[in-house]
DNA sequence: AGAAGGCCCTGCGTGC
DNA sequence: TGCACGCAGGGCCTTC
């Protein structure tokens, strides 16, 4: 499911709940997620207090007291949901962390990660930044991210550019969706090879992923299948999808049915008419 | 080094 | 109604 848009919703959720909190109780599931659990996981995070949550691509970093931070990826299939009452734990709940009553309202978060594939992950970790993200490109919406560097980092690839785009080395944060889409926006040929995306290419490229990813977290994401926002409300930028998921149906610019070709094993969804 | 495919896992829609 | 198959928002690992 979840790509940056869809991560920074629940990042923003999870400010009011964890920010400046205490752990009351922490309830492991499955410990068996993508990778094992930390060791004594609920052990480590009772009476501990969280901090300001932020976002690395799509990856969560929930910073405790004592420079550890928490580190969660939803995977493909993994949620958040956010309650003030304890919640009945569903199937595929894997992990809750009860919060102490915030002092104004005086009521207990309840935050539940719920994963049916288990491609998620939960990590802790001490060091400034996570051995995993290390070699993570930059972000999509933050000052690094420019035409210029979008040429650079794509110069000399001879891959396709909707694979490149999912490099999260290159670029982070995008997946599947917001690769079709921006390559729409961008009136770029998903089978274009990435190394000759330069010049007002790369201009177009690098304003639509900022257009599109700035447009879905306005709506609060993509919800596709069962997935919601960490209140439950689903995410309206579904309604405003351009190519993905729209196989057949008729390009919103030019009439001409949208295709469906696989790229390295993930379906691509494009207008042949209008991409080039 | 970069590209492409397999694999991890469960659930759901489709077609027979 | 039941079953087999393919496909799904990700990312690591292996192979070429």
């Amino acid at each position: 499911m979840p790509e940056l848009p869809e991560v920074e919703t629940v990042r923003m959720a999870l400010v009011p709940a964890l920010n400046d909190r205490f752990v009351t109780t922490a309830f492991v599931g499955r410990s068996d997620l993508r990778w094992p659990l930390p060791d004594r996981l609920a052990d480590r995070l009772v009476g501990r207090r969280f901090g300001m949550p932020s976002r690395r691509g799509k990856f969560l970093l929930l910073p405790l007291d004592a420079g550890e931070t928490m580190l969660l990826h939803l995977g493909m299939s993994g949620s958040v949901r956010i309650h003030d009452n304890a919640p009945q734990l569903a199937t595929h709940d894997h992990f809750m962390l009860e919060m102490a009553p915030e002092q104004e309202s005086g009521k207990p978060s309840f935050v539940v990660f719920n994963d049916p594939r288990r491609f998620g992950w939960i990590d802790l970790f001490q060091c400034d930044v996570h051995p995993m993200l290390q070699a993570m490109g930059p972000e999509p919406l933050g000052n690094e991210f420019s035409e210029a560097y979008l040429t650079a980092a794509l110069s000399n690839r001879t891959g396709p550019i909707k694979t490149a785009l999912l490099n999260q080395q290159i670029v982070a944060g995008i997946g599947n969706i917001y690769a079709c889409e921006a390559l729409f926006y961008a009136g770029i040929s998903p089978r274009r090879k990435a190394g000759t995306i330069a010049g007002k290419r790369a201009q177009r490229l690098a304003a639509a992923i900022i257009k599109v990813l700035r447009a879905a977290i306005a709506e609060g994401g993509t919800s596709l299948r069962d997935h919601v926002q960490p209140g439950g409300e689903i995410g309206y930028f579904v309604q405003k999808l351009a190519v993905y998921g729209r196989a057949g149906e008729a390009c919103n610019q030019c009439g001409a049915p949208i295709r469906m070709i696989s790229q390295s094993g993930r379906s691509t969804f494009f207008c042949s008419h209008c991409q080039r």
